[in-house]
DNA sequence: TTGCAATCTCTACAATTGTAGTGTAGTCTC
DNA sequence: GAGACTACACTACAATTGTAGAGATTGCAA
């Protein structure tokens, strides 16, 4: 389940972002992706997801002579793991200081404020609508 | 100088924020710190401070047989790296999408909604002035 | 049935990261 | 001036990460 706290390397991020839009599959077809992208060798990628068995992070299952690949992770665990990373380090653990910080350092435009200001309202009104129920 | 982006390691993290604390000091002044928090002892304190010099995190000073260190640094940079390594990776370098996770999948008090509304707008308001000019 | 192509297994190796021991040199104190 | 302290220098070493070569196995085509 792995539901502490995800913390995929680089190269695990880039093996995992294939596996997600192609599982299940096998490794040659992960390493043809990466060929392209990032000049990875078939030993490198299969170096790389097998450690990645070890850790939790993929399954494989194993048909005749054929190794196929499953994500054991969600995108969107991987991506709260992430997350959590970086607010752990740089923030404290504190999620609000964190996101005022990316309000004022990161130049937004106007329409992106606004697709948060909407979202935000949307959030406030259902958790009011939680709270009182 | 330092503004491509900055990625401090766990151990680094430890070491700097106590660095913005003191700064200027001598590495005894940080392990002494760092031995109540992580029980670190003093060549593992100055083996790290000494690779974050010659990384470019930290600056010396040499005076008489005490050297001083110094951040190079500051903790906006260093927290701005942080986040650029987790939008880069996790969400394909687009903030909102990540700013919208967050909202989504941390769930946030009602206060702290408010609070980040109203810092919306009021970034809003200051984004339509500039454009205004 | 033999050879080829595809895939897997095993092994390696350098760089980085976390962690620390041990020896040394300058300074303070008696 | 000798010992004690303090801070520094040098060295080490295991685990993790990125990267890959070389050889073994297997299934299919000729």
């Amino acid at each position: 389940m792995a539901n502490r706290n995800l913390e995929l390397t680089e190269a695990e991020w880039a093996i995992i972002q294939v596996v997600w839009e192609k599982e299940p599959c096998a490794v040659p077809t992960i390493q043809e992706e990466l060929e392209a992208r990032k000049n990875w060798h078939y030993s490198t990628v299969k170096t790389l997801m097998d450690r990645m068995v070890e850790k939790g992070l993929l399954t494989t299952e194993r048909i005749r002579n054929l190794i196929l690949y499953r994500s054991a992770v969600t995108k969107v665990q991987a991506q709260k793991g992430e997350i959590m990373r970086a607010v752990k380090r740089a923030f404290d653990g504190a999620l609000t200081p964190m996101m005022q910080f990316m309000l004022d350092e990161h130049n937004l435009s106007q329409k992106q404020l606004a697709e948060l200001e909407s979202l935000i309202k949307k959030k406030r009104s259902k958790a009011a609508a939680r709270k009182k129920r």
